[in-house]
DNA sequence: CCCTTAACTTGTCAGTGACAAGATTGCGCG
DNA sequence: CGCGCAATCTTGTCACTGACAAGTTAAGGG
């Protein structure tokens, strides 16, 4: 007989989240299919989370978070901005899931906190890595920051989707991919 | 008494399914909504689609030929990247319903011979763009092709998701950003 | 030791996707 | 002209889901 506290209910239900998402989407997870894999009752999450959007917000929140120190850890090893795109690729490659629901903003509660100052500290660092760039080669800074961006996301979001050629390493081919944007700095 | 024989389900379906996910993002769509919003019963767009994933294969499916005309038109007029990439973020941001399912596999029946086909011209279209380059600002014509499909993608779904200024105007913006990758041809 | 409160359960309701079986209609073919 | 067949749509049903309400258990501060 299980105890009636499980204890750690909210780190078990996100984790539980993070393989059901990993393995069928986003679209296909249920609250009480998460209930039964982490062995409660079928309500029992929405205490933590208040709803399915709770959940995901939260996953949302935590991945965004965990991009932050990434980026953070790599800028500070190398300050270039060819490694800091190879990190998010990485990161959307190896965390999938929580990948996918941080840019789903329909699954989201749009005024959540939390998600809100995680995405500002994600945004930041990758901000931070495109000062790094010479003025010379990057002509308007905020154009240069959105070019870099949208060059990450869109590698990231097709690789993740099946569009690209499965036979090339992910992190390889970023590096070509974004050396290509601002010379090979 | 409305007749019993709708007449065009199949496109007035598809028409609904294009307002609805418009309105509320792809996940929240319902069959049983759809066929409400159409007039039918319950269960009258289930024998055009089978499926809600084939509904949703049959809409992605139109995107990518919708993509695909607008690319080879913008192609036979300009033969310029930067326009191709302009009209590959036009099209997403004027056609968000479509473009949001395209790129979600989750959601598709993988092995729809129409959707394949439409995708494989679209992707043509866009290939087409970046062999009109020069080699020697393209270097690796396949990773060229890959750059060139991710900042336009990336840039596209950034937009749409909300994560960047929206007192730009998307095609502005989208055209500066994409003369960053190739000089500005 | 009590009692307040957080954590979890049980029960229930409307909405959904999928399927089965029946009703209606258009259309080809004799 | 009319008969029958197949496509189109309807009605009925089932298991599952998200949300909510109300009750149960346990933990921890006073």
């Amino acid at each position: 007989m299980p105890p009636y506290h499980h204890g750690d209910l909210r780190r078990a239900v996100l984790a539980a989240a993070v393989d059901a998402i990993t393995e069928h989407g986003p679209a296909q997870v249920s609250l009480r299919d998460l209930a039964r894999r982490v062995g409660v009752s079928h309500a029992g999450p929405v205490h933590h989370f208040k709803d399915k959007a709770g959940l995901l917000t939260a996953l949302a929140a935590e991945g965004f978070a965990l991009l932050a120190d990434a980026l953070n850890e790599t800028r500070a090893q190398t300050g270039s901005f060819v490694e800091l795109g190879v990190t998010y690729v990485r990161f959307a490659v190896r965390h999938r899931a929580h990948f996918e629901v941080m840019f789903r903003p329909d699954l989201h509660h749009a005024d959540d906190p939390a998600l809100a100052e995680a995405r500002e500290r994600a945004g930041a660092a990758l901000a931070g890595g495109v000062e790094a760039l010479g003025e010379q080669k990057t002509g308007d800074r905020r154009t240069a920051g959105v070019a870099a961006w949208s060059i990450v996301h869109g590698f990231a979001t097709l690789w993740n989707t099946g569009n690209l050629a499965r036979d090339d390493d992910a992190e390889e081919l970023a590096r070509r991919v974004a050396a290509m944007l601002f010379g090979d700095d």
